[in-house]
DNA sequence: AATTTCCTTTGATATATATCAAATTTTATT
DNA sequence: AATAAAATTTGATATATATCAAAGGAAATT
């Protein structure tokens, strides 16, 4: 009845490793139960450990003075998250909540380093992760800075296409307010822009499902 | 006359490694002077390997189709860049081109991927590495979201003056432009804030030098 | 030293997007 | 099902910043 077990297991930063030392990962974590809404930790908290998503799903932003936040990551099932103070022994950089009832696996930091030093495989896999990390954000900063609001949710739309295999029709997996907060703009900008593209014949929304009409403008912008 | 064994030994890198392993690494490597301007690789080159810079600087940057560009980071001696692909397998993920005439360090990819397997150090503090790019990248989201040009700019002041160590009067290290192109806004508004800022009494500009007059409104920005 | 090239500044204008406010729809709770 | 709460949409307005253009200044090259 446990499947902290499965999700390591099948986990990118686990793969590939003997099951002796999978039982011994699994061993040093720890379960956690979130309620949607939970903060799992602030920005400037001290690390004492990562975590991973066992269930549902965790958002990572900052957040201004004013209030107004952006989102950096968001991640599901299988994806590790808060592992940067780990191996850098600051703070965490940014905040976590819970975007729905869900269940993180914790790795207490220093038995986790530990397994790293007798296990290069899990250091290759962590760097892979944080490269894979690293061309996000980069990807995050070019569109901030380089693309306007409709560029930046026709790319949303079009990695939505691709994870979900389907080039028609794809079903946004978080509220159109947190869409924005990703995004970088306000939910009232992103609510005018999906009006613009509609209006445009470029795509259709209904509720949560965005039905895509025409591919090649939403690949143009 | 080779101070590339100099550089790699005394970078965040190969730090704490042992005098064998050092020879070894530097065994691996080979040189590479660049000129001003110089292009080193394009986004979507293929990645045979990484680099550390030896003398000069390098910018890191992503551009739009219009031409725009917006700097990700620029690396001084003793630093690696293009990494990522090395650890992930795919294409270079930005531009890097030579602000000044310089020499890199050029480290191929397998080579140094044994390294790492036979060496758990290299890739602790590899990963210390890439978590603090991840860092770094996360401060700059937020500022490109969240802070309007004069209060990045006031943070990269403040930056400069820790990294140069006084409180009065910092230099700038890179052309405006290219320091407007670093805080994802144009020249001309960069100009026109340092104005502004002469203005109301918080610094004085005199070329490169940044004279600062009151420290408390710029922290306060 | 002269000249060309590049960098920076200043001015005028256009525009994408934030913000405030209110209406409407959707979702959650009793 | 009814009510409360939250999310989304639409409208009106303000503003930070991009862009175009041109002049002035600094730096590099001959």
């Amino acid at each position: 009845m446990n499947n902290a077990q499965e999700i390591i297991a099948g986990s990118h930063l686990f793969a590939g490793i003997p099951e002796a030392q999978l039982a011994e990962v699994t061993s040093i974590s720890r379960i956690k139960n979130v309620a949607r809404g939970e903060t799992i930790f602030f920005e400037g908290d001290e690390a004492t450990g990562f975590y991973m998503v066992a269930e549902g799903k965790i958002k990572i932003f900052k957040t201004s003075i004013e209030g107004r936040e952006q989102i950096l990551h968001i991640f599901g099932p299988g994806e590790p998250f808060g592992e940067v103070p780990v191996f850098h022994g600051q703070p965490m950089p940014a905040n976590a909540v819970a975007l729905n009832k869900g269940k993180l696996i914790f790795f207490p930091r220093s038995e986790f380093t530990d397994l790293v030093h007798a296990n290069p495989s899990i250091a290759l896999n962590m760097l892979a992760m944080l490269s894979l990390r690293l061309r996000r954000f980069a990807t995050q900063i070019e569109h901030l800075s380089l693309k306007e609001v409709p560029g930046r949710l026709a790319s949303h739309l079009l990695y939505l296409c691709e994870e979900q295999k389907r080039t028609d029709l794809v079903t946004l997996d978080i509220p159109k307010g947190q869409l924005a907060s990703l995004l970088g703009t306000s939910p009232e900008t992103l609510s005018r822009i999906f009006a613009k593209m509609s209006e445009d014949n470029i795509l259709r929304v209904r509720g949560k499902v965005i039905e895509i009409i025409d591919l090649e403008q939403l690949q143009h912008l």
